[in-house]
DNA sequence: TTTGTCTATAACAATGTGGTTATGAAGGAT
DNA sequence: ATCCTTCATAACCACATTGTTATAGACAAA
């Protein structure tokens, strides 16, 4: 998976309430797919999905305990996204320290004229 | 929109690597559409669509100078999710450092055992 | 006014997403 | 052995996404 792809797939991931509030519980620690379904108006079926997607992107990992298969969050992907997310906003500040100098300078010369 | 709608709009609108190039060239500043089209296989068509998500997830404006509709980027959008996987990080981070105390206590009563 | 440029929208096709029910496989528990 | 729980997968449906071409609107230029 090239780093555009799991960008994708992390985002995608993050795209849904319902595998946000997953990702919510999970912080709180491992929890097995039923756990996870309990609070959810909705089939194990569908739970099952959403946590491939969050495996898929990398989100979550899974174990075994006997018929269980308890889920746990990975940092890694998060922090990856995270990072990307940095990047821009960093860039985004600078520009906007460009024109707060921009608009500094502007008042100055208005002040002089 | 709820925060919740706005946080799928965001994500859903950063799951596309098309539309993260757009923000990345609109980090160097204003483009209108056909400018923002010129470096993709695609249709002019393609590229409206993906800035109508951008501008539905708020990550960016348009205006208006003659038939050009200039884009640019909002820092808002990109903001609020930073600051909602910041959160998340913190949160992960901070089980991490709970963990290392886990192992340190282990490892200082294994040490007096 | 006619023409050309920039952009949006409509109509369409292919694919992906998000749910369902039905069912099967893995693995305790009785 | 039999049953029950946990979970995954298949088959299906409705709708959204992502691209296409064709076309129309707004506006400048001739």
């Amino acid at each position: 998976m090239t780093p555009s792809e799991r960008l994708d797939a992390t985002f995608t991931a993050l795209a849904d309430p319902t595998r946000r509030a997953i990702l919510a519980r999970l912080m709180q620690g491992e929890a097995s797919v039923m756990e996870l379904a309990e609070p959810f108006a909705m089939s194990q079926p569908a739970i099952s999905k959403h946590l491939k997607m969050l495996e898929r992107a990398g989100l979550i990992s899974r174990g075994r305990d006997a018929q269980r298969r308890p889920c746990r969050i990975e940092g890694e992907a998060l922090a990856q996204v995270t990072g990307w997310l940095e990047d821009y906003r960093k860039v985004w500040e600078g520009n906007f320290k460009l024109l707060d100098t921009l608009l500094a300078e502007l008042q100055a010369n208005q002040g002089k004229a």
